[in-house]
DNA sequence: CCCTCATTCCCCTTTTTCGGGGATATTTAA
DNA sequence: TTAAATATCCCCGAAAAAGGGGAATGAGGG
């Protein structure tokens, strides 16, 4: 579909989005030595960068996961549903496994870790630019650390969040039952199969996995 | 004490102690093209970075607070204790207040963060490298926003942090009595402290916040 | 149609936490 | 050196959570 526009081998428009400028000129540097014939525009914060991809044709994104407001995975989510076509590397410094599986679902082609040499990320954008996806040094361990079930963490019901989320904010049973118009009995019952769920001894232990598989 | 070994206004040495090579790379060039005479080594790890302290004499050490074996403000304590004369610049992105704190009394001469455009960041560079105390945008700010009474950061004790990590790993306060050697009515009453502290409800909204503070 | 699963509800007991005091050392900072 | 903060310990009772059962409904999929 969005073959339509030649890839030209030469001239690339790349957008970055990143917040901090110590990365975003080595990123700049990097395609300069790298590539001919490119345009790199950076944008420190995703509303930025939206509506940069808003008025122009980029060919490819280097995106950072933690932006000033908003993550990189929204703004992935948001990029892709506006301008289908768009290719998007992720650079950033997260190196966690939902956030990786995250990153894929919102759509983007690759995944580079900056722990990685130079020669890496530059690969990442090499192929991204070049229409394959790549996942650089550390990133293809980290997916395939054993799936928990598949594609992961349907492992809660929409309800059984709902409830973690209240508790999360400090709400009793009680005060969860009288939210949603259900009896004590009920979020008690949830709750029990949260901690089963979760493998997790107490509320403290349920909140602290819930967050660092980032369900909360 | 370690004045006896002269500036020399040409001709420096610095230590880059930071786990992203796209991020050393940076500061790496900025160096270059704004110091005559430097020369710099990188330490990927913190471990790495005291070795090359203890063989050699470096003028300025650039430091990350996010490192794979330790914090910044570790290797700050050891370097400062190790080499009473070396002058720490820390390049983080770690915007917290009590990060900044921490680092100062860790005896670090300076604190940029990666936000910051380059030019505060060089700036940064020169001030630490001649002999001067240097803290960039956004940082003072931080630093001055009224202190201990104020609205954020509850100042959390050596042992409360303790006890705090240990409840975030689901154990009771009677298994942290018996970790810790000490009465489960004394785990009680850290356990209440910092429920007030970071007045929070319960224990599930306790977790939440420290890890959203990043104290867990 | 049957089976699974989410959702809802209830019983019981035991353990743990929470809220409210108070007390005494020891360390730290002014 | 004195005052403040920290760490240690204790009491009580009420509230909440945890552990163990069981059970009825209803929606959705094979």
């Amino acid at each position: 579909m969005n073959m339509s526009g030649e890839p030209s081998a030469l001239s690339r428009k790349v957008l970055i989005v990143e917040d901090h400028p110590i990365v975003s000129d080595s990123l700049f540097r990097l395609i300069n030595e790298t590539f001919d014939d490119t345009i790199c525009i950076h944008a420190a914060t995703g509303a930025k960068g939206l509506s940069y991809l808003n008025g122009n044709r980029f060919d490819i994104v280097l995106l950072d996961i933690n932006l000033p407001d908003m993550t990189g995975i929204e703004f992935a989510s948001q990029a892709r549903s506006r301008f289908p076509g768009i290719r998007i590397l992720v650079v950033t410094s997260m190196a966690q496994r939902h956030i990786i599986e995250l990153a894929v679902k919102a759509g983007v082609m690759g995944f580079v870790l900056k722990t990685s040499d130079v020669k890496d990320i530059t690969e990442g954008i090499r192929q991204v630019a070049e229409g394959n996806s790549y996942f650089g040094q550390g990133v293809k361990e980290l997916m395939t650390g054993h799936s928990v079930s598949g594609t992961s963490e349907p492992l809660i019901t929409r309800r059984e969040s709902e409830i973690l989320k209240l508790i999360s904010e400090g709400h009793t049973n009680q005060e969860i039952a009288e939210k949603l118009f259900i009896s004590s009995s009920t979020v008690d019952s949830h709750r029990k199969n949260l901690l089963i769920k979760f493998n997790a001894k107490n509320t403290a232990a349920l909140i602290k996995t819930a967050i660092s598989r980032g369900i909360i």
